[in-house]
Parts: structure tokens; C-alpha cells; sequence
RNA sequence: GGGCGAGUGGCGGAACGGCAGACGCGCCGGCCUUAGGAGCCGGUGUCGCAAGACGUGCGAGUUCGAAUCUCGCCUCGCCCACCA
């Protein structure tokens, strides 16, 4: 209850520059966001994306990481254990870049980065837990990957090996697939068209769990996110077949295809130009135009891929296999849209029911065969028929002839099976994960190598392998620490004889991989983690961040958590339970904010004119949180006035005047109001629909505004009502909620009180108003209450004077009420 | 070509199959001001003086009732793309 004495001075304005800086400075000085281990509430782990160094916190950030801190901050007024940390993703090739460009070195530019970062995050007056920081270039965290990587290495599960590998020539870079982005294939640093190259590369064998990372059925993640993944991963069930050859030293070709049911028409076999069996196969007579092709497909792969032009190229080789189903010998090709890396490299070519297979027939006269057709209708006159649909039978396929196709896909399989020509497969599009990059800023992968003992992890006593400070950063296509001797010339830990260093540093995304556990524990001296902690507070239970990341670092974190629980170090299957995908935040054309188009926000000004409050809000009004929108500069005053109408109603008010009944109306309707406001809020929050629950939080302070003029504010249910306000808006505006806590007498925190609970009795209405509808349209509103019979408001709803225009004197036909709800009269039809 | 998502006032956007347009911006009118690019109050989907009619990309369907579900189109965005 209060009663505070009115004071008639000048109200005071919204002011946020007087006190945001103060409760920033004070909350952090209490600690007030320091996730507790071992504390006996229920846990949350809520967690953004740690940013990229770039040097600049811009309003994306802001964006992304406001909407989940503003689930934390909830979380923590509902009385969990919340741990909400931030660190940075300190290595990375823009680091490297600014050495090479600037001559500056890259540590100097990466803790100036975070330096500057951390001031701006700190403006957001967002409740990271600071004493729980990660910095992944740090030797202090890399010394852990290195250690993890090891782990990995021992497991069969880093390995090193030849590969046709994505090259940037840009940066002089290898990138992994997940990195070369879009249809003329660029690299996602840079945009520059990557090149294809045989290299010995380091491989995170995350094939191996392929299948597991398709199973979503443990994990709330989006729609989109699963789909990607899913076609990324790109799993085809089918069958490998051996179609032998006429040569007897040659063992058969095998082919991977989904369509066994399609083999009686399979007329020729396409090799991929790389397949091993090529040279084998070409005779002596096509021995000239093979070789010709193979190295033009070798060296044109690129310019290849980049032409828009998908003409079927390809050559004869001279041979024949048979067909293991209808025994006829058919002619063995080369073409360069067989890829050597799917599948067995090498395909039955069945024209009739193959789009590109038709394709190469037509061009170069190869006979097309239709085995499948539809049941009803015809098969198409001059198109591959790739139909699969439910009514296709086979034709001209022996004893399969008249089968449904869809079954003769499995009884053909058994029949190859059973004469050792075949089997069911499974194949994937998803390769293995190429780990190490020819660059400095990165951790270094800890492997040395020595003449005689081949390649050796360092022992974990020599952890971490520091990187060097003193390197020539120009790139040349090997790491520049090939060219550091000090670095590079070791001893063996097996013979301590003389032995190389790995010179590849590992990709960032490794970094990003397992970050997440390292907050768990981040000064724990005796592993990456102390497994207590992770397994106190994994798994995440609110992951946001980007939806570019799909099928690199959220497809990653996830294969590293698996892996890590294979190896007993961790208890999980999944790093997060839970994940959210913020949109994007667009200039005010509606375009990308971008520095050539000269629509860039940047938060600081804005914090200076507005306050981090009133941005923060802004930010999660302008649309659903995970769509985004574009910037809207007059918007933001909105959102500002809006702030200092919630000053307003906060501020003390008059002594009570004796309500009058009408008065006691307005009352009994702000309580309400208040109480139906704490469940909107509320699950608007946890579902991170920001935007309407400060449209929700607008209205109850439009009600006070309304009140006050009426005289109200002075009395309990005001108070009540600016109270559960103030602490509805305190994790979107946690500056001036916790202002305006402290005037009207409060203890502090604000953000440590409990989350207010709706009561079910002040929410029920007392009065309902029905609409009436004729028909389905809106033609009356009915005033009754709770207990009103069903009986008595299909009379009143009949007795209303606009229904009886519309029933223009027929008896209805049916009365439909939904209770609560609404009442629609259905009248006969003519 | 394949997959996913989205089309609602002048604008951003609300609407468990049940009152379309919450909330905010903008605009219009008023109050207060020497003044207003401040603040406050009221109005604001379209047509119509009104009663009313019409309205959620287009076309069908399901339903007593559809922005919402189904089918077919159109447009835009994102992802993948010669993946057998």
C-alpha cells in the first residue's frame, strides 16, 4: 500500500541519460547477473551467439541478443538459476587480413575489438554474466581444442587425408562445403569463386554421424533450421548394383541408384571422367579422346560449374557391361555430370525415367527404354517420365512386368541380392568436415610429424602449442608458420628425434563448436570443463542466433556434442534444447543495412538520443522477433513517448477520492486488466513474441494514463497496477523499470523480485459480450454474463431487432453457439 | 529444377477455425501555448450523407462460420542445386 503525501513540484521528465549509466555500473558492481554453480534452484542456461570481433556492435547485435535477454531476465524474476554468458569468437581471417592490409598484428586488432565490443555491450544494459567471458584465441581456451582435438584424433574421428577440396584463391584458404555458398559457388568470407584442388587435409569424420543428425525428435528447433539440415545431409535410400564388364580383370562397375525399379532400362553406364576404372576399361581405340576429356573435365571443372550452360558433355570409352537384369551389353560413357564423389561415381543410365540421362541419350543417340509407366494416362512423348506417384506399374521388365513400382523397387533389390549382384544402400550428400585452414590466426592443430613416427599428438603436458607472435602474415597458400623455423622444427615425443609441426591452424567454426561448454566452467584448469559443471547446467535450454549458420555452426555444435558424448565427456545427445533464429533488422528502404547504401543504424547514437531502454524496445516492437524489419526512425519515437507515459504513470499520485460506483467500475476493470496483462506478457516472453507483449504492456499503460485522469492514482489498485507493469516492462527496459522501482519506495532489485502471478479470479470476466452473427456475418452484440443460460441468449440473440431484419420473418434454421464465444443464426437456404 | 517461408489499411504489424485491422507510426480535427518539430484529447480499412455494402494476392473447395484448413495458380524472400 502507499500513500505517499502528494508533492505539487514539477514533474519530472524521462530522462534516461540521468540514471541508465548508474544502474548499469550498480548492477554489475552487485553482481546481480552471476550465475551461481551449485545454486538449488532450477537451472536455465539461455544463450545468444558470441559475437565475431569486427570491431563494431551493430543494431543486429542488439537485436539478436536483446530477445534473449529478455527471456533470461524472466527467467530470473521466475526464480531459476540463470546463467546467460558472453564471449567472443576471437579467431578468424579478418583478423589476418587487417595484419596484412593495416599492419597491424592480429592479437593487437582482436583485443581492441573486443575491448571496444564490450563497452558497447555494456551500453545494452543486457544481463550477461561477464565473469564467465570466453575468448577463443586465448591460449587459455585453444590450449582445451587442442587437447579436444587430440581426443578426436585418438577416436578415428579427426583424420588426415587426400581430398578434392574448395579453395579459395582469394584468401588462399580451403573451405569447408558448408562454406562455398550459392550456385556459382563463393567463398563465405569473401565472395570470390572458389577453386576445386587435391589436397591433404585435415577431416572431422562427421559423416559418421549422419544418420543421428537427421533425428530432431529430442529438440524444439525451427522448421527451416530442420530442413536445411535435413537436405543438407541429403539422404538417399536405394541400392549399389554391380553391372559386370566384358573385361575379366576388371571387377564390375557399381552403381548407387534409388530407382532399382527402373533397371530393365538401363541402356548405358556413366562414369564420373575421375573414376578409377576409367583407365582400366578404354580401349585402345578411344584411348586419345578419353584422355582429352578426363583433362579438360579436370581443368574445367570450375569454369564448368560457373557457365550457366548445362549442355551434356561426355565420350564413349570403348567398353561394354552387361546388364545384370535383362543380360544385354550396353555401352559404357564418361561424362563429367557424374560426380565423383557421390555415391559410387558411376551410375546405370535409364533415359526413359531420368531427366538428365534422357538428356545425354537424345544428344548422342542412345537408345531410351519406358519400363515404368502410369496406370492411367501416357507416358509423355518426348520427356523423361520421373514420375512417383502410387499408380505406376513396371513394363517390359520380365517377371516384374505388371508389379507396382513402388514394390518392385524392393523386389528387385532382393532379386540382385540374391545372385550377389547387389543390395540396399544408403547415401549421403553430407562429406566429412574439412577442419584445418592454411592460415595463421587460428588455433594450431597440436601434430607433429617425424620421419620415423609419422604423425604424433603432442603429449598434454606440451599443451597449449602457442602460436607465435612473430610471423610474416602475406599469404601464399601455406600457413605462414611454415615459414616461422622456431615453430615449425620440433622433437619427436616418441623418438625426440627431429620432427615438423603441423603448420594448418584449425577452422573457427572448431572454436564455436564447444564454447558453450566451456562457460559451463570457463577457469577450470584440469580439462576443457569440469564435467560436474556441464552436467549441471547442460544442456542449453534457449539457443539464439542467426539462421545463416544452419549447416555450419549448428549443424557442427551438434556433431561435436555427439561425438563428445561418444567419448564419455559429456552426457547429452544435443547442445541445445531449444533454438530461435532472430531475423534481420533492414535499413528503413527496407534494404540490408550496408555502409554503400548509407542505411546503417549504429546503436550508440541512437543510445545517446533515446536511451538503451527505449532502443532495446524499439528493437523488439518492430515486428515478430524471428522475421525482423525495416528500421523505422519516426517509430522509435513512438516507442520513446510510450516510455515516458509509463514515467508518468509511475509517478506518485493524489491522496484517493472516495470512488463513487462508476469509479469502482474503472478500478475492478485496471485490476483486471493488470492481471490479464501478467498471462499475455508472460507467454508472449517465453515464446518470444516480443513485439505483442509490449503491445500488451502499452495498453495496461494506456489504462493508467486513463485512471490517473480520473483521479485514480492514489489508490491501491493504481499502485498494484503500476507495480506489476514496472515489472512486466523491466526485462525489456531494465534501466528506467528499475528507476521507477526505486522512487516509489521499493527494494532493490527490481530484476531480482519475483515474477508477478496473474490471479484467476480478478481475470475472469464478469461481463461477456457475444456477437451475434446471421449466417456468419456480424449483425448484433449480446451484453450477458458468465451463468447466462444457453437457452436465454439464443432468445435475446432471436429477439434482437438487426437479427430480425436479417431473418426478414423465416424461422432459423439452426443456432450455433460457441460458449464465451459467439452465437451464429443459420437460416434456410433458398 | 527441388525444399522451406511469406503475401492483411498510407506504413510496421495484430488476430487458439468464431467481432479482421490489437499496438505503434503517419495523417486529420481540437485543447494548451507568444510559438510548436513539445504535451494532452478525439478521429482515421474502402465506398456511401446515411441505412448499409464491400473488404486479408488470384480461383475453387471444406465448414453454420475461413486471413487462418485443403487443392490449383500468381508474386516475393531464403536455402539447395547435373546428388543418380
Amino acid at each position: 500500500m502507499t500513500s505517499e503525501t502528494p508533492t505539487r513540484t514539477r514533474p519530472e521528465r524521462y530522462d534516461p541519460s540521468s540514471f541508465e549509466q548508474k544502474w548499469r555500473e550498480r548492477w554489475e558492481a552487485d553482481q546481480l547477473y552471476v550465475a551461481r554453480d551449485d545454486d538449488p534452484r532450477p537451472k536455465k542456461y539461455d544463450l545468444t551467439m558470441y559475437p565475431y570481433p569486427s570491431g563494431d556492435l551493430h543494431i543486429g547485435h542488439w537485436y539478436a541478443m536483446t530477445g534473449p535477454d529478455i527471456v533470461a531476465r524472466m527467467h530470473r524474476m521466475q526464480g531459476f538459476n540463470v546463467m546467460f554468458p558472453m564471449g567472443f569468437d576471437g579467431f578468424g581471417l579478418p583478423a589476418e587480413n587487417a595484419a596484412i592490409d593495416r599492419g597491424i598484428h592480429p592479437a593487437k586488432w582482436t583485443v581492441a575489438n573486443i575491448d571496444n565490443m564490450r563497452r558497447q555491450m555494456r551500453l545494452m544494459g543486457a544481463s550477461f554474466d561477464w565473469t564467465r567471458e570466453v575468448v577463443t584465441c586465448d591460449p587459455d581456451y585453444y590450449r582445451w581444442q587442442q587437447w579436444l582435438f587430440i581426443r578426436l584424433y585418438q577416436a578415428g574421428l579427426a583424420y588426415k587425408a587426400m581430398g578434392a577440396v574448395d579453395w579459395c584463391p582469394k584468401d588462399k584458404v580451403v573451405l569447408a562445403r558448408e562454406q562455398v555458398e550459392g550456385a556459382d559457388r563463393r567463398c563465405w568470407r569473401c565472395g570470390t569463386p572458389v577453386e576445386k584442388r587435391d589436397l591433404e587435409q585435415w577431416w572431422f569424420r562427421i559423416t559418421n554421424y549422419s544418420d543421428e543428425l537427421l533425428d530432431f525428435s529430442s529438440v524444439d528447433y525451427p522448421e527451416p533450421i530442420k530442413a536445411m539440415q535435413t537436405n543438407w545431409i541429403g539422404r538417399s535410400e536405394g541400392a549399389e548394383i554391380d553391372f559386370p564388364t566384358e573385361i575379366d580383370v576388371a571387377e564390375p562397375i557399381r552403381v548407387f541408384t534409388t530407382r532399382p525399379d527402373t533397371i530393365f532400362g538401363a541402356t548405358f553406364m556413366v562414369l564420373a571422367p575421375e573414376h578409377p576404372l576409367v583407365s582400366v576399361l578404354t580401349t585402345d581405340e578411344h584411348k586419345a579422346d578419353v584422355d582429352a576429356y578426363v583433362a579438360r573435365a579436370r581443368r574445367e571443372t570450375e569454369i564448368e560449374r560457373l557457365s550457366t550452360d548445362r549442355e551434356k558433355t561426355g565420350v564413349f570409352i570403348g567398353a561394354h557391361a552387361v546388364n545384370p537384369m535383362t543380360q544385354e551389353r550396353i555401352p559404357i560413357w564418361i561424362a563429367d555430370y557424374v560426380l565423383p564423389g557421390y555415391g559410387t561415381g558411376a551410375i546405370m543410365a535409364v533415359p526413359a525415367h531420368d531427366e538428365r540421362d534422357y538428356e545425354f541419350a537424345r544428344k548422342f543417340d542412345l537408345p531410351i527404354r519406358y519400363v515404368v509407366a502410369p496406370t492411367s494416362g501416357e507416358l509423355p512423348d518426348d520427356a523423361a517420365f520421373v514420375g512417383h506417384s502410387a499408380d505406376e506399374v513396371l513394363i517390359d521388365s520380365g517377371e516384374f512386368t505388371g508389379m507396382p513400382a513402388a514394390e518392385a523397387i524392393g523386389a528387385i533389390t532382393r532379386a540382385l541380392e540374391d545372385r550377389h549382384l547387389g543390395q540396399f544402400a544408403v547415401t549421403y550428400r553430407q562429406r566429412d568436415w574439412v577442419a584445418g585452414r592454411q592460415r595463421y590466426w587460428g588455433a594450431p592443430i597440436p601434430i607433429v610429424y617425424c620421419d620415423e613416427h609419422g604423425a604424433q599428438p603432442v603429449p598434454d603436458d606440451q599443451l597449449p602449442v602457442v602460436l607465435p607472435t612473430d610471423v610474416d602474415f602475406a599469404p601464399t597458400g601455406v600457413s605462414p608458420l611454415q615459414s616461422h623455423a622456431e615453430f615449425l622444427h620440433t622433437t619427436c615425443p616418441v623418438c625426440g628425434g627431429p620432427a615438423r609441426r603441423e603448420t594448418d591452424t584449425m577452422d573457427t567454426f572448431v572454436d564455436s563448436s564447444w564454447y558453450f561448454l566451456r562457460y559451463c566452467s570457463p577457469n577450470y584448469e584440469d580439462g576443457p570443463w569440469d564435467p560436474a559443471k556441464a552436467a549441471e547446467w547442460m544442456p542449453i535450454d534457449l539457443y539464439g542466433g542467426g539462421a545463416e549458420h544452419a549447416v555450419m555452426h549448428l549443424l557442427y555444435f551438434r556433431f561435436f556434442t555427439k561425438a563428445l558424448r561418444d567419448l564419455g565427456m559429456v552426457t547429452v545427445d544435443e547442445p541445445t534444447l531449444k533454438l530461435r533464429n532472430q531475423g534481420q533488422v533492414l535499413g528503413a528502404d527496407h534494404n540490408r543495412m550496408s555502409k554503400s547504401r548509407g542505411n546503417v543504424q549504429a546503436p550508440d547514437e541512437l543510445v545517446e538520443r533515446y536511451g538503451a531502454d527505449t532502443v532495446r524496445a524499439f528493437l523488439m516492437f518492430i515486428g515478430p522477433w524471428d522475421q525482423g524489419g525495416p528500421w523505422n526512425p519516426t517509430g522509435i519515437e513512438g516507442v520513446h513517448r510510450w516510455l515516458g507515459r509509463v514515467w508518468g504513470a509511475a509517478q506518485p499520485g493524489s491522496a484517493p477520492v472516495p470512488a463513487d460506483a462508476e469509479g469502482r467500475e474503472l478500478l475492478r476493470a485496471l485490476r483486471r486488466l493488470a492481471h490479464v496483462t501478467i498471462g499475455e506478457v508472460t507467454d508472449d516472453y517465453e515464446g518470444m513474441r516480443f513485439n505483442t507483449a509490449i503491445a500488451h504492456l502499452m495498453e495496461l499503460t494506456n489504462a493508467l494514463v486513463r485512471e490517473r485522469e480520473a483521479g485514480m492514482a492514489g489508490t491501491d489498485a493504481y499502485a498494484e497496477a503500476v507495480d506489476i507493469l514496472l515489472r512486466l516492462l523491466a526485462p525489456v527496459a531494465p534501466h528506467v523499470a528499475e528507476e521507477l522501482w526505486e522512487r516509489r519506495g521499493k527494494p532493490y532489485s527490481i530484476h531480482a523480485q519475483s515474477w508477478p502471478e496473474a490471479d484467476p479470479a480478478l481475470t475472469a470476466a464478469e461481463t461477456i459480450e457475444l456477437p451475434v452473427q446471421v449466417d456468419g456475418k456480424l449483425r448484433d452484440r449480446l451484453v450477458v454474463t458468465p451463468d447466462t443460460s444457453a437457452a436465454e441468449i439464443e432468445r435475446m440473440a432471436l429477439d434482437s431487432e438487426h437479427v430480425q431484419r436479417y431473418l426478414a420473418g423465416r424461422a432459423p434454421m439452426r443456432v450455433i453457439q460457441i460458449p464465451g464465444k459467439l452465437v451464429n443464426i443459420v437460416t434456410p437456404r433458398d
